[in-house]
RNA sequence: UCCGGUGUCGUCCAAUGGCAGGACAGCGGACUUUGAAUCCGCGAAUCAUGGUUCGAAUCCAUGCGCCGGAGCCA
């Protein structure tokens, strides 16, 4: 909530060159007062952190003017990959995101018949032709870097022929793979794309929404333009991959003759370290079980992000400040990190939780008594109030939290350690017990009876400050301690290989503040002292089985310091 | 090797011929009933070479690096 934050919100408008251009244009008037975006995903997999960014970047050119608009438009060209289960999911991910598209949702296969009523005309421009050779052929007659490509002998046939042709395509009465149509551009160009790319091929494909009515279904190069086109869409905002699809982009609507055609803009697209974003991989990571599905929440899906305890309001700050541009760089994740714990930090509310319990007893708590600590909700926003949180003479103590012997500025329990339990009391421990093993199973500490809730009354200073949670009346939970996906920087190259064996330890027997047994599925908190948590949307109840994902750990300088100085401890 | 894109602190993004700046990360300190947050401070960059210019990250030339392109994928 500070200044400097605000500020930077109020100048929110997204600084880019994308933004750039599109502002020059509104105050141009060149675009005649329009300004449409579009959001295209093909319905083949789960949005990612890759395609938010682009979300963010698509809604917040969209919001540059008051008629901007930004349309959904699923890009369903291939049907062989595509399903409704994907389309659910990606309206689902973008509205969680934070964006609403209106009535404008549209799809490429709503398309199709205008897609091929401007095929035949171009076939009848003698700009396309039905070319009836093989897969193979055709590659090779394409060329490569160095070799031009060779025409086709079906290149100069008639544009009664070509007609005949491509309606018996569209029928059904040729088999797959034995036509397709191509635009007739330019064999020698220097530019592969412009090789007579393929604007149709055969597929006797059920479609998800057009079901049997297409025997043909047209390529990304030849729907897209022209769906920008029907949509009336200004910019069409795509990733840098296609910058060498623009020429053939601009080509396909001079052809048609479009007044006041889409204009292509390419920006990098998002690469985070530590984490794929290939739609192959994270299928492949699904299908092969590497993760528990397209919401694992250690998936860098939107889904997996939601159920891992992100909000939607980190991930858009994290793609304001990332930026964007026409480098192909390599974001930190620890930028994605910073703006999920600056948001939580702000609205998570404290609770209090032990993950690996040790028993700490008072041995001169008064029988039977129990303290109600009085404990902030949010530090530092007191409209969020206080909760109250039962403490007796037994609680769990975080068994990091113990160093039988203490190292140099080691704050925590041990041995004749005065430690401050959170907004309770100040104790300390004289004796430790340990099983047959020689593990530590309970500590016997004394308390100060003048600290009650937590501070001396000589006003003496004790540094360390630890959480607890009250043996009588801590709730049992399941926590899901989630890390990175990868361990390796770049995990591109043999991704399964750089999988961390180490991205879920589960975690149960831990014990938690009352209150959280109550708490419905999907809410944030900060278990103080640890990190940030969620309850499972899916295996939490209120009531019942309390299960928790960690989101992230807080910041830890002392487990920095200690690795620094070469010592145990957490 | 051909075509295209792109080179600015460790990372991401600015500077649109006029003091190279911000964020993250790092380091140091203050504060602290979360070793969190917060606050203060520090270090850190224009791919190279030549040219134009009073002045170049920016314009020109040459070279180099990185990314993309030869699917009936998007």
């Amino acid at each position: 909530m500070s200044d400097a934050k605000t500020t930077r919100e109020d100048e929110g408008q997204p600084g880019n060159f994308v933004a750039d251009r599109v502002r020059a244009d509104l105050a141009a008037d060149a675009k005649q007062g329009r300004l449409v975006t579009r959001f295209p995903p093909e319905p083949n997999g789960y949005l990612h952190i890759g395609h938010a960014k682009s979300i963010c970047l698509n809604f917040g050119l969209a919001a540059l003017a008051p008629q901007g608009q930004c349309n959904l438009r699923f890009d369903d060209t291939n049907p062989e990959v595509e399903s409704p289960e994907y389309v659910e999911a990606i309206r689902r991910d973008i509205r969680w995101l934070g964006f609403d598209w209106g009535d404008n949702e549209f799809y490429a296969s709503d398309y199709f018949q205008q897609l091929y009523d401007w095929a035949e005309q171009l076939v009848e421009k003698g700009l396309a032709y039905v070319d009836s050779r093989s897969l193979e052929e055709i590659r090779e007659t394409r060329g490569d870097f160095h070799r031009p490509g060779v025409d086709s002998p079906h290149r100069d046939r008639s544009v009664a022929e070509n007609l005949d042709l491509l309606r018996k395509m569209k029928a059904g009465e040729l088999p797959e793979g034995s036509a397709v149509l191509r635009a007739k551009i330019d064999m020698q160009s220097k530019d592969l794309k412009l090789r007579d790319p393929l604007m149709y091929r055969i597929k006797k494909v059920h479609h998800h929404r057009t079901g049997d009515a297409w025997n043909i279904y047209p390529m990304y190069d030849w729907a897209h333009g022209q769906s920008d086109a029907i949509e009336g869409v200004t910019y069409s905002v795509c990733s840098l991959e296609f910058v060498n699809h623009r020429p053939l982009y601009n080509w396909f609507l001079k052809a048609l003759e479009i007044p006041n055609p889409p204009e292509q803009i390419e920006f990098g697209r998002l690469n985070l370290s530590y984490t794929v974003l290939s739609k192959r991989k994270l299928l492949q990571l699904v299908e092969e079980k590497h993760v528990a599905g397209w919401d694992d929440p250690r998936m860098p899906t939107v889904a997996g992000m939601r159920r891992r305890g992100f909000t939607p309001e980190s991930i858009r700050a994290f793609a304001d400040r990332i930026g964007v541009s026409k480098n192909d760089g390599v974001v930190d994740v620890g930028h994605l990190e910073y703006a999920l714990r600056e948001h939580l930090n702000e609205t998570s509310p404290r609770v209090m939780g032990v993950l690996r319990p040790l028993e700490l007893v008072i041995t001169n708590w008064p029988e039977g008594k129990v303290f109600e600590a009085e404990l902030d909700n949010l530090p530092g926003n007191e409209s969020a109030g206080t909760r109250k949180v039962p403490f007796g003479g037994r609680v769990f103590v975080e068994q990091d939290d113990f160093l039988e012997e203490a190292p140099k500025k080691w704050w925590r329990l041990a041995p004749g350690n005065e430690v401050r339990l959170r907004g309770a009391a100040l104790v300390t421990v004289n004796e430790v017990v340990k099983d047959d093993a020689g593990q530590v199973v309970q500590l016997k500490c004394t308390w100060d009876p003048a600290s009650e809730g937590g501070n001396a009354a000589d006003g003496r200073k004790v540094r360390g400050t630890i959480h607890w949670v009250s043996a009588e009346h801590a709730v049992d939970a399941e926590v899901r301690l989630y890390d990175r996906l990868f361990a390796d920087e770049d995990p591109s190259k043999d991704f399964l290989d750089a999988l961390n064996p180490d991205s879920l330890e589960v975690l149960t027997g831990c014990k938690l503040e009352p209150s959280v047994g109550a708490m419905e599925p999907g809410t944030r908190v900060q278990l103080e002292r640890i990190g940030y948590f969620v309850t499972d949307s899916e295996d939490h109840q209120p009531g019942g089985p309390a299960v928790l994902n960690r989101t992230i750990t807080l910041k830890d300088s002392w487990a920095k310091l200690a690795k620094k100085m070469g010592v145990g401890g957490k």
